[in-house]
DNA sequence: CTTTTGTTTAACAATTTTGTCAAACTCAAG
DNA sequence: CTTGAGTTTGACAAAATTGTTAAACAAAAG
């Protein structure tokens, strides 16, 4: 079976994950997805089996494409400071890009129980932990538990992305004003994390 | 129809707000809030004449209950330290119980493109905002966009909460080592707003 | 040009989920 | 105890969603 590859089966799968990771529809059907990649629904079907297969195949790699972002961000061996500069600006982009992205992975796993438990995993934000501890002891940032300084960095980065449209009313702002809020915040997470 | 009140309308309305908000099944369907509340699933229909019904109706009281919460504490005429330090407390006890409370307005959003457009809201809010301003050149707190504070604030409280799965596992922590380490925020965020 | 093979489509079937209804049930009112 | 209104249940119907198949189609191979 040589494929002739006529793109069909990368279309709808990234248009489920626009659908999913960019527009937040998290429950969008086949139909909804075919219907916004311009394709007859039994594609789906035809390249993906079935519709759990299609989303276990974009939740893998979903999780997967944060996991590689993260890991080659953290593993990298800048100085420290440039190191997190870098990361804001890796993850905020990508997070800007696929807002929802995160919040996809976590409902899956809570509709489906998923464990994942690599061992590798918790080795390498382990290295990342004590480099932060590393950091804290030489007075470049303020002492305290590394997973809450991890914590602080994410939460500032990704949490303003995901509550967008809620924002935007509390503040009364538009689709423009707040992009101009979350582009100014690349700076200022730095000054927040390095005081 | 003088109701007889058998407790079952709350029953089920509860229980789909405890799958939503707190289990972060944001998906579920009528039977398995049925089976989860242990009653038979046509009386969702008799109580809420339809899915929708009860979703909209979840949907809003969420909505208003998060506002009102928010509310009750930003207009409370406390110093500013104080107002903050309870806004801390309480919104995070209420997150803590509800994790995915607002994860699950933001996706009803994107579903249906909700928009609330509350005039009332934005006053309130800017009379917050107005409050940070003061404090800000009373230099009680480091001078910026008084919506970065509130971002800042919001996201350091949320944020952990609703990725709480992820995290035990890219950290490697069990159930009770997350708890703790959220209990410890409390005061961490506390000092982090105020330098 | 014809064949072959992979792709796309539409019609159909199966499954899942939701909604309806009449009968059974429960409990307060008479 | 009977009545009656609200409540609960199970059987059934309807709708929505997903999955299958055969035929039409398109492009490379012969």
């Amino acid at each position: 079976m040589t494929t002739r590859d006529t793109g069909t089966e990368q279309l709808i799968k990234n248009t489920a994950k626009h659908l999913f990771f960019a527009e937040g529809k998290l429950h969008a059907t086949t139909q909804e997805i075919a219907d916004a990649a311009g394709v007859n629904r039994t594609l789906v079907n035809y390249y993906f089996r079935s519709r759990d297969s299609l989303f276990d195949q974009v939740f893998n790699e979903a999780q997967e494409a944060l996991l590689i972002t993260l890991d080659e961000v953290i593993e990298s061996d800048m100085p420290f400071k440039q190191k997190i500069e870098n990361l804001i600006s890796v993850f905020l982009k990508e997070s800007m890009q696929y807002p929802y992205r995160e919040l996809f992975i976590i409902t899956e796993m809570n509709r489906k129980d998923v464990i994942d438990s690599k061992k590798a995993r918790a080795k390498k934000v382990n290295a990342f932990l004590k480099q932060i501890e590393f950091e804290m002891d030489k007075g470049t940032i303020k002492k305290m538990n590394p997973r809450h300084f991890t914590l602080n960095l994410f939460s500032l980065m990704a949490y303003p992305l995901v509550t967008a449209p809620l924002n935007k009313i509390l503040f009364g702002m538009n689709d423009d004003e707040y992009s101009e809020l979350l582009e100014e915040r690349k700076k200022l997470i730095f000054e927040t994390i390095f005081p």
